[in-house]
DNA sequence: TATGAATGAGCTTTCATTCAT
DNA sequence: CATGAATGAAAGCTCATTCAT
C-alpha cells in the first residue's frame, strides 16, 4: 500500500542545475513520504518528525519547502489532482465503439487505478478532512468532480445520439455511473476482510442498468 | 447539527437512587459531548478537555468512566450502532404494499434520518478512523452493514417471489441499492455548497432502474 | 542579586481551602522564577523550560496559570508595579520636615530599595523591551512613572509653598529630581566595576542645586 | 528612523580591485543591517536570516564575515564606538566662547545627534544586553564613557579657570551634566507618546543649575 | 568570495493522563 | 463519584550554523 520509495537522496555531483535539481528531489521526497502517511494516518495522526524520517531528511528541511503542516496537506491533495484529471481527460472512446463497452473499459480502469495507486486513501483523506480544508474540497471539486462527472455525462449524451440505449437516469444523474466504483474503494479499505467484493462486476451490472447489457462482458 | 444539549450539572441531592442516576447523567453527558466533537473534528483533534467541558463535568470525570480516549470513542460508535440498527428493523414492509414503494420509503427516511441525526459525521467518522480502529469497523460491519444489506436482499427476494419486476443486480448486489442515500450523505458534506443534489430523486431514480418504474412517485 | 527563593512547594495537606492556596502559591512561584530569569536574561533569552524549573513545577504547569510566555513577562512587570507604587505613595513628609531633608530621604531610600530589590533590573528590563511591548510601556508609564513625578512636583511646591529655597527648574522638570537616582541604577549595572559612583552623594549634590543645599547633610 | 539603506548588490566584475572593494562593501551591508535589526528587536530577536536579507546576501555569506552572531553583535557596538567618540572629540569651544554657552551647543548637538541617528537605539541596545555581553559593556566604558566624562570634567575645570560660575557638583559629578540629555534619549524611546517632553529645554535647565543661567538662551 | 539547501538541537506550546483532596 | 491542579512526553516550528557547489 506504501507507494513511495524513501526518497533518493541526490547523488552530489552532477551536471550544471544540480542545485535546483537537488532541491526539486528534496521536495518530492518529503511530498511522497508525506502522502503516505498522511493517507494512512490522518492529517493530525501524521507527525512531521516521521514525515521527515521516511523523506531520509533533516526535520528542518521540510519546512524549507513547505511552510507549515497545513500547507504539505494540501500539496499532498493537489498532486494528486493534476494525475487524476489527466487520467480522465486521457478517456476517449473509439471512433465506433459502442458506449455501453467504453463505459466498462473506462470505469474498470478507473477502478483499478485508483486502488492500486493509493487514489483510494487519497478519497478516504477527502471525505475524512475535507469538511474542516474547505479549501481542498473546493480544489477537488473543480479538478477532478466536475470534469469527472461532465466525462459521466458525456457518455449518457453519446449514447443517445448515437441512438444505443439509455437510461434517464443517466443523463439526470451521472452519478450513478460512478457510483459503484467509487463505493468499491471505501469498500475495500473498511469491509473487504469480511466479505469480499466483486467491484468489477458491481460496475458491469450498474452499467448493464443504465446502457443495457452489453452483448459480451469484458474481462 | 450539534446533536446533544450542553448537560445539566446534576444538582447534587435529589430522590433516593439520585447517586446512580447522576451517575448515568453524567456518563451520557461525557457520551454526548464526545459524540458531537468526534464527528465535528475527528478522533485526534479533538481534546479531552473540550469534551468535559461541553459535558459540563470537571476533566477527571471523564476518566472515572472512560478508561482512556479510544475507549470513550468506541463507546461513540457502538452507542449509534444500536439506535442505526434498531431503525433499520423497524422498516417492515406492509401487507401489500409494493416492493418498490416500500423500498423508496425505506431509503428516503433513512437518508433523511442519518443526514438530520448527525449519521452522515458518523459515517465520515467511521470512513476517517476505521482503517485506524479496526475492532470499529468490526462492530460497525456486523451490527449495521450485514442486517442492513440482508435487508436489501430481502428486499429482492420479495419482489422477486411477488412476482414484481425485479433486475438481478439488486439480488447479486444489493449494495447498489444503498449506494445512493450513502453517497448523497457524503455529498451534502463536502460539495453541496458547490452543486446541490436532488439526493431523494436520485434514490428514486435507482429504484426505479431496479425494480421498475414507480406508478405513482410517492412523496 | 536573585530575589526569590526556589518555592515552597505547597505541603499538602493543610485546611479546607488547601486546593486554592496552593494553586496560588504555585502561580508565585512561576511569578517569582520569571521575575528572576527575565532580569537577568531578557526576554526573548528566557526559556520556559528554566524558569519551570526554577520554580520547581512542571514544565506545563506554568501554563496553567499563564497563557504564554508574553503572558507571563507582562505579569511580571505588571506585579512589581504594585510594590513600586505602594512604595512612592507611603512616603510623606514628617510636619515640620524641611522639604531639602524629606527629598534626601526619598530619594536616596528609593535608589536603595530599587538597587537591593531588583528594581534596577525591573527598570533596565523595562527599557530594554518597553518598546516591544507597548501595553507594558503604557502601564508603568500610568501607575509608576506619572504618580512618581507627581511626587517630584508635588515636592517642588511644597518647598515654594514653605517659603524655602527651590530653583524653578524642579517645577519645570521635575524629572531632574530623579535622574541622579535612576541614572545611578543603570550605572550600577553596566561600569560600576570599572569605576565606582557614589550615587547617594551625587543624589544629595543635585539637591542641593534644586532645593539648596542642605544644612546637615543626613545619613 | 532605519539608518541604512537596503544594500547595493556589488556589480560583477568592475574595476580593477572589485575584489576587495566587493569584499567590503558587502561586509558592510550586512554590518549596516545587523545595526538596524539588532537595535530594533534586540540581540535575541533578531534572525541571522533577516539580516542577510536586509543585507542583499545570501546568508551564508554573512558566515563568511562575521564567525558568528555574537561576534556580528559586537562588531556593530563597536562600529558606532568610533564616529560617536569622533564625534565628541570634535567639540571645542571657540576663543572666547563662554562654558555655558558652549556646553549647551555641546549637550544639545550631541542629543539631537543620537536621538536622529539611532543612537538612542544604541544606547537602550547597551543598556539592554550590556551586562550579558561584558566585553562591549567594557569596550564602550573606556571609548566612549571615561572620554566622555572627561570632557564634562574638563568643561568643569575651564569655567573655574576662567572665573565664570560653576556648582562644584559640576567637577564632581560630570555624570550630571550628561544626564538631562541620555535621559531624554530614552524617554523619547518610551514615554514620549503618553507625554512628550522639552528635551532641549531641560538640558539648559540643568546647564543654568549646573553654570549659572545663559545671558542669552542659545539656539 | 558567494550561494542557499540542508541540518538538528532547542524552543514554545499542547494535551492525555494521574492523583490528592 | 467528582474535582481540577499538576505532570511530562511529544508535537510543531525556528534558526544559528555548515558545506557542497
Amino acid at each position: 500500500m506504501t507507494v513511495n520509495s524513501p526518497a533518493k537522496k541526490p547523488v552530489p555531483g552532477r551536471t550544471r542545475s544540480s542545485r535546483a535539481e537537488g532541491a526539486a528531489s528534496t521536495r518530492a521526497s518529503v511530498l511522497g513520504a508525506a502522502l503516505d502517511l498522511f493517507t494512512q494516518h490522518g492529517f493530525a495522526a501524521t507527525r512531521m518528525d516521521d514525515i521527515a524520517a521516511r523523506a531520509g531528511v533533516a526535520k528542518g528541511t521540510a519546512y524549507l519547502h513547505f511552510e507549515h503542516k497545513q500547507a504539505l496537506f494540501e500539496a499532498i491533495i493537489r498532486s494528486t489532482v493534476v494525475p487524476a484529471l489527466e487520467s480522465v481527460r486521457a478517456f476517449q472512446p473509439e471512433l465506433d465503439e459502442p458506449t455501453r463497452v467504453f463505459a466498462g473499459r473506462l470505469l474498470t480502469t478507473l477502478w483499478r487505478r485508483l486502488r492500486d495507486g493509493g487514489g483510494a486513501q487519497v478519497i478516504r483523506l477527502l471525505i475524512a478532512e475535507g469538511p474542516r480544508f474547505p479549501r481542498l474540497a473546493e480544489a477537488y471539486y473543480q479538478s477532478v468532480v466536475e470534469p469527472g462527472l461532465g466525462l459521466m455525462r458525456a457518455l449518457a449524451e453519446r449514447a443517445k445520439s448515437r441512438g444505443e440505449p439509455v437510461a434517464d437516469a443517466a443523463r439526470q444523474f451521472p452519478l450513478l455511473v460512478v457510483t459503484p466504483a467509487l463505493f468499491g474503494l471505501l469498500w475495500g479499505s473498511l469491509f473487504e476482510r469480511f466479505e469480499p467484493l466483486d467491484v468489477g462486476a458491481m460496475i458491469e451490472a450498474q452499467l448493464d442498468l443504465l446502457f443495457g447489457p452489453a452483448e459480451a462482458s469484458p474481462d
